[in-house]
RNA sequence: GCUCGAGUGGUGGAAUCGGUAGACACGUUGGACUUAAAAUCCAAUGGACAUUAGUCCGUGCGGGUUCAAGUCCCGCCUCGAGUACCA
């Protein structure tokens, strides 16, 4: 009976199917584990051998984790809503709910394509997913409460002294007593001071919009690329120098009202989160970096001299006393170093202090910085710009007139949008002040500031700086802000680089917000018992000529408060049907809580329920790129914190542990074609030829008479002051093959390639001596348009899923981004063939019943430790070689002990479990191997008795020598002295020294 | 620029605590079986010199610590990822 993968992989999927072998079930006496995988985005093109790896690795743990009896939740689903979709049905009239059906259940695709969908790719894998837990973003039962948790986002407000979210009717309740105040919470930094009696006399819309300025979703306006002719906003990445990318059309910056969260109110909690939960270091790295957290002061600045004295007056007294302007330094043992102040060309305080003489220049230097798209501004670093505004603002300490410049340097999105300019200490104001010939103080001791500035912290120390002199960095900023605080001129603060996150998008295929806009065109949530708000049909996917979202061409999207449901636009009246929002939610809505839904998936009173959360808790171990550090991995903690803070889920944090699987590269192929315009027909070089050519002749002019002269035109300058190698190489064209065109040893199929690229039929293939065509490889990302995609299908077909989950594993640690080569999967797929003639004979099952030896037992046990050491510690690729010696030692011992293999079964199962499934029913098992007991590791059966001792003099090893582990060193000194070996090594010389490691190494010195 | 990773045979990689560098596999070469191919099995495989021992060199580069360094320390180089005027 040979080993027949197909046979026995499609039974044992029907088997599990079948029988739910990896249901989960809400309430077990087993202990929890929760595995979990990043559910993918189902697009069109399928899955390649790339996106498994993570799953396989995760497939393995949970494996893992039931072998040793524990309840494993391990589920799956799909990111169902997004961009692809979206384009497509813009190209193609389809509406993207279809599509993305057929990419996820199998179908025929519009151009007649055949779709296997990703549901049928993923269970020929053999992955223990518990399929009964599905979810789909873009399902209406599962974005009900994606809506719901946006409710309850706008019903909550971070109340900064219990530092926790809170029901907003706490901070109304509040603001009836004492006004705000007594309030210290996240809020927008432009609320009004109001009393108690102030808040009851606002308008209801008054106070509507005041709320807003407190809720953890917002309305806000937000600056964005918008672009009249297409009618659309753009993304940055969609603006090359200020006009669209498509069409080269003029962009602006607009500001639109937008839907954002208050993330920004969890900064530090998101920090701080980060010390508890074992995730990998350079992905913390990178959410702290994101959040940005840096420690200074604000300073105020008060505003001395501008001609616009009636508005200084007039306009900025009234507002907060405004009449000085804040910065943000971290710096502030510096100030005595400020020579000029700098606002962001955005400062709402810009036209308010610009003097008449220098109106003109602000005005033109504001709208040119204004016409560039934000990524050109920070594109381009080196060119100084700004302009001076004639104002001057007083000196905190020496009271001089300090001189006020904007300038595109200064971000108006962090900070307060101003810098106190210290061009001694920062290159940036020390490269303006040179530019503007603004004088340029020094205040550092002993310090050379005549070509840059000095920005060492830790080596500063203080100079001409008043009652600072002589301080280091820490000293000072400790005291100046003391003496800040003192004249009521600024105060130590923390500043974070995180932003709030916009929320909107003007799409069509993502959730619904569940808003209306009142009479007063105030947002107003549905209420709960009215959710899903269902994505309306559209008869176009584009934005509508007025410029509105997809969802302006909705028919039927207006809300009836009387009849609460969703009723055609032309029927808002604004008393009982109001419009609803037109904007939709972005990606990572739908999956900054997918992970607790997976708890209780079905759920139709709550997102969860009680008990469901309490038993499943969190997730033990989460597996995904790392692409999503800054994404969906802080959002999910973002929202986790929120859950958290009204009582929903019993952590913080969701997941304990996560691991980043590294990227599966593809390994491209390359022909070489000559084709200059003097041929008649293109030439295609194998790569070994031109090798040869090169290596033997210097170039390949001298290898073939019929290539001299078409490359003789070029002769002269191939030489030219390159390496040979390079000016050869320069002259060829490489086009990528399709690697299924290429066999393991690199050649191509020349037939194949003529019918695949029917241009070079009558090509010329010059090809070594053995009539062999070599192709060129070299790493790349995989990609359609590369051709070097290899689908898990295929693989599977060819050689079976449990081949293609060892080899993926053996390719390389799972961190570790590596490229694939299908090549290599031979040896995996012999090791199973290997394992299976253990067990399996041409009649059947062998013949089993020998006892073990003391070496088979040594051999199993010793697998065991590895294999289980190697699985707690992610370390799958070298689990699978000791699996591979495992079996060449069971084979060449020739095992016949079902004692031995038996155990095998279940150690080999998680990694390929088809496999091990037939054998252990072979072994008379009537039950799924699924949930037996992992194999105990027994050190008696392990324990050596001796060891091969290496032998080194001066370090270096000259012999080894076998010698019983129980010798002490005196014993082991006494018989290696004595060895002949070691006397002819030492020739007569007396050791200096003998280093003796008992069960390690001995080495001679001298 | 900043932050974080990583550099080991022809290739993917192993070496868990400073203790025999290159496990395991691919590829290559030679052999067996076969009419032939595939499959399978056996042997060799870091480089150089010597081909009987053996010797030297070798983990990106240059130093250092140590009886002993891929591993620890100092200074560089290269590649990759993230981030980008963050005051």
């Amino acid at each position: 009976m040979h080993y027949n993968f197909k046979e026995i992989e499609a039974k044992w999927q029907k088997y599990w199917a079948e029988h739910h072998t990896f249901r989960a079930e809400n309430t077990s006496v087993k202990p929890k584990f929760y595995v979990l995988d990043m559910f993918p985005y189902p697009s069109g093109a399928g899955l390649h051998v790339g996106h498994p790896l993570g799953y396989i690795a995760s497939d393995i743990y949970a494996r893992y984790k039931r072998h040793q009896g524990f309840n494993v939740l391990h589920p799956m689903g799909y990111d169902s809503f997004g961009l692809p979709a979206e384009q497509y049905a813009i190209q193609t009239g389809q509406h993207p709910a279809d599509t993305t059906r057929v990419n996820i259940e199998g179908g025929i695709d519009k151009e007649g394509n055949s779709i296997s969908g990703y549901r049928r790719q993923l269970d020929r894998m053999g992955f223990s997913f518990d399929w009964s837990r599905e979810v789909r973003t873009s399902n209406p039962g599962y974005y009900k409460w994606t809506q719901w948790i946006f409710i309850q986002l706008f019903n909550a407000w971070y109340n900064k002294v219990s530092d926790k979210a809170e029901d907003i009717k706490t901070l109304v309740a509040a603001f009836e007593v004492s006004g705000n105040q007594d309030i210290n919470a996240v809020c927008d930094s432009d609320v009004p001071i109001f009393s108690a009696n102030e808040w009851k006399q606002y308008s209801q819309k008054r106070q509507q919009q005041i709320l807003l300025k407190y809720r953890l979703t917002y309305l806000a306006e937000s600056e964005v690329n918008w672009c009249p002719a297409l009618g659309t906003v753009l993304a940055n990445d969609e603006i090359i120098n200020g006009v669209s990318e498509r069409g080269g059309h003029p962009v602006i910056r607009k500001k639109m009202t937008q839907w954002s969260m208050r993330i920004t109110a969890y900064a530090e909690r998101l920090l701080n989160g980060l010390e508890k939960i074992d995730w990998p270091q350079p992905l913390k790295d990178s959410q702290a970096n994101w959040i940005g957290r840096s420690v200074g002061a604000i300073v105020k600045f008060k505003v001395i001299s501008t001609d616009a004295e009636s508005l200084l007056e007039g306009a900025l007294k009234p507002s907060n006393s405004k009449n000085y302007i804040e910065v943000f330094t971290t710096r502030p043992d510096t100030i005595f170093g400020v020579s000029f102040m700098t606002l962001a060309p955005e400062h709402e305080l810009v036209p308010l202090i610009t003097t008449s003489r220098q109106k003109a220049e602000v005005e033109a230097y504001i709208e040119a910085t204004a016409r560039r798209s934000e990524r050109d501004r920070m594109a381009d670093v080196k060119s100084i710009s700004g302009a001076f505004t004639g104002a001057y603002v007083e000196h905190p300490f020496t009271k001089e007139p300090v001189p006020v410049w904007i300038g595109d340097y200064v971000l108006a999105g962090y900070g307060t949008g101003a810098v106190m300019s210290v061009p001694c200490g920062d290159q940036r104001d020390y490269d303006f002040a040179r530019h503007f010939g603004i004088p340029i103080p020094n205040i550092f001791e002993d310090v050379d500031i005549s070509q840059e500035a000095f920005a060492d912290k830790d080596n500063t120390v203080i100079a001409n700086s008043d009652f600072l002199n002589g301080l280091t960095y820490k000293e000072a900023t400790l005291k100046v802000i003391e003496a800040l605080e003192k004249i009521s001129q600024g105060k130590g603060t923390v500043n974070y680089r995180l932003r709030d996150a916009v929320f909107s998008r003007q799409r069509y295929w993502g959730e619904p917000f569940p808003v209306f806009y009142d009479k007063d065109g105030m947002p107003q949530m549905l209420d709960e018992k009215f959710l899903p708000l269902k994505l309306p049909e559209v008869k176009k996917y584009l934005p509508t000529e007025s410029g509105e979202p997809p969802l302006g061409n909705a028919a039927v999207w207006a809300w009836d408060i009387k009849l609460s449901e969703v009723v055609n636009t032309r029927l808002i009246d604004h008393k009982t049907v109001f419009p609803l929002e037109l904007n939709t939610m972005p990606g990572w809505a739908g999956s900054s809580q997918y992970f607790n839904r997976y708890m209780d998936p079905h759920n139709e009173k709550a997102i969860f329920s009680k008990e469901a959360v309490n038993y499943w808790q969190d997730v033990d171990l989460y597996i995904g790129g790392s692409e999503h550090a800054t994404g969906h991995l802080l959002y999910a903690r973002f929202w986790q914190k929120f859950m958290f803070d009204l009582g929903l889920v019993p952590y913080g944090e969701f997941a304990k542990k996560l691991i980043n699987q590294g990227m599966i590269t593809g390994t491209s192929a390359f022909v070489y074609v000559w084709n200059k315009k003097h041929n008649k027909h293109p030439i295609l070089i194998s790569k070994e030829v031109i090798e040869k050519a090169i290596r033997e002749n210097g170039f390949l002019y001298d290898y073939s008479e019929k290539l001299d002269s078409l490359f003789s035109d070029l002769k002269s300058r191939m030489f030219e002051g390159r390496t040979i190698a390079e000016t050869s190489w320069k002259h060829f064209n490489p086009i990528h093959v399709d690697v299924s065109l290429i066999n393991t040893s690199d050649e191509l199929d020349i037939e194949a390639f003529k019918i695949w690229r029917p241009e070079y039929a009558d090509a010329e293939f010059i090809t070594g001596e053995e009539g062999s065509f070599k192709v060129g490889r070299e790493v790349e990302k995989m990609s359609k348009s590369k051709y070097n995609v290899v689908s898990p299908d295929a693989i599977c077909n060819d050689y079976g899923a449990d081949s293609l989950r060892l080899y993926e594993m053996f390719l390389g640690p799972l961190e570790q981004s590596k490229p694939w080569n299908t090549a290599g999967i031979t040896g995996a797929h012999s090791f199973l063939k290997k394992l299976w003639k253990l067990y399996v004979d041409d009649e059947g099952i062998r013949d089993l019943k020998a006892e073990p030896s003391s070496e088979n037992l040594k051999t199993l046990h010793k697998t065991i430790k590895k294999v289980k050491a190697d699985i707690e510690n992610f370390s799958f690729n070298t689990s699978v070689s000791t699996f591979m010696i495992c079996v060449n030692e069971l084979t060449s011992q020739n095992c016949r002990s079902k004692a031995i293999l038996e155990p095998l079964a279940i150690l080999v199962s998680p990694y390929a479990p088809h496999i091990a499934e037939e054998l252990w029913e072979k072994l008379g098992n009537t039950s799924s191997i699924a949930t037996a007991s992992y194999p105990k590791f027994e050190a008696k059966y392990v324990i050596e008795d001796s060891k091969e001792y290496p032998i080194s003099f001066n370090g270096k090893l000259r012999f080894t020598l076998e010698l019983p582990l129980d010798m002490n060193k005196e014993q082991i000194e006494a018989t290696v002295m004595a060895h002949e070996k070691t006397q002819q090594q030492l020739q007569g010389r007396i050791p200096k020294k003998i280093i003796i490691v008992p069960g390690k190494i001995v080495n001679i010195v001298g």
